[in-house]
DNA sequence: CAAAATTTTCATCACACTGTTGATTATTTG
DNA sequence: CAAATAATCAACAGTGTGATGAAAATTTTG
């Protein structure tokens, strides 16, 4: 949709350079440490260059989470997953991407780009829940889907930081546990109480 | 501890405009494109003079939200709640600090310091969560905890977002069903059963 | 296949922001 | 009130920014 015809081997070659660049640099430090000026000084084009295909660092970085959210989408749609994603196939798709991943997720990437790829794909993890929330009021449901999309922007934040060493499907068991019964779904067998009473 | 004589009284007037024009630029744009100049142009002051008490924009929030964060601790050693905060508690002690609140919640606020704030006080409100974990590996106890903060720094930024119409024991009641019982807290009666298959 | 048309890349320029330094002015203390 | 201390400011050199029009590469067309 965005570009179907990118013919022009030039710039191929100079979004790749960019691209390693800045991800490069987004390793080191913080993206309001990075300027453009560097950038172009690692993949050794003009600045002018960089500026007729991004606005700023921030604008490029802007476009990577879009890519990285095309790619899974487009793997989504591969797989066949279109009605429901559980959450161990979202975490491996994710993986696919590691690379990506690991910077948008580590000490220099931010949140908000983390979340807004999980939101985007989060839309399927969650369709089987709109069931149990619509007997609360509109507030209530959008603010327990937020929980629900915080947590899984949480857990894969940890995933991401600690090496995603642990399998997919431990995390998504977690995950899923939490979600459908909350910290009472880690209670060994003992039964909880709703006493609120302190 | 960090001040305990700010007697100057040039220091307190001039951080006050710089936290001013600061707070009113940020309720316009992002951060990233704040500059020193006009936060001092805004505020009446010397550039050398911003740079005398902070390195630069980020420093300055980051500053912020270290007040922020002192204060609600400070309430909370005022009104005796040294063990176990409830949600409400918490809920409340931000409303009073709604003018830095809204801000770093707000769209140019960023994420990662409404976690920090909210995770310096969540100690408290989580410890009675502890036992529950305990049987749990290292890394799901982290992985748990860390969804336990995003559930709470998610509902907070809703609340936040919507201008603190809905009373704090609300929220604290969606928040708590959540923390303690997930989806499951929220379905009607009916039973849910633990039924992982497709 | 070659010349025109199109698109990308680059050198340069004027301007804004940065961070520092040392002089100037205000505040506190004895 | 005067000396000591501390904060504020004006000015400077260096760097990054964003725009413009020329140069170069690619694709299109006859």
């Amino acid at each position: 949709m965005s570009s179907p015809k990118k013919t022009d081997r030039r710039v191929k070659y100079t979004k790749q350079a960019i691209r390693d660049s800045f991800l490069k640099l987004l390793s080191e430090k913080p993206i309001e440490k990075i300027s453009v000026t560097e950038i172009c000084r690692e993949a050794e084009i003009n600045r002018g260059t960089f500026y007729s295909h991004y606005t700023d660092p921030y604008d490029l970085r802007e476009s990577l989470v879009k890519e990285l959210i095309e790619a899974v989408r487009a793997r989504m749609l591969e797989l066949g997953v279109s009605t429901r994603l559980t959450a161990a196939q979202m975490f491996k798709l994710l993986k696919e991407n590691q690379e990506l991943c690991r910077i948008f997720a580590g000490p220099y990437g931010d949140k908000e780009s983390m979340l807004k790829i999980i939101r985007s794909n989060a839309t399927a993890y969650m369709e089987q829940e709109s069931e149990v929330l619509c007997g609360l009021s509109e507030y209530a449901q959008s603010s327990v889907r937020e929980m629900l999309i915080a947590s899984i922007a949480s857990v894969v934040k940890c995933w991401f930081d600690s090496g995603m060493q642990e399998p997919a499907e431990e995390i998504s068991r977690l995950l899923d546990t939490f979600c459908a019964y909350g910290l009472a779904g880690f209670a060994p067998r003992q039964h909880f109480h709703a006493d609120d009473s302190e």
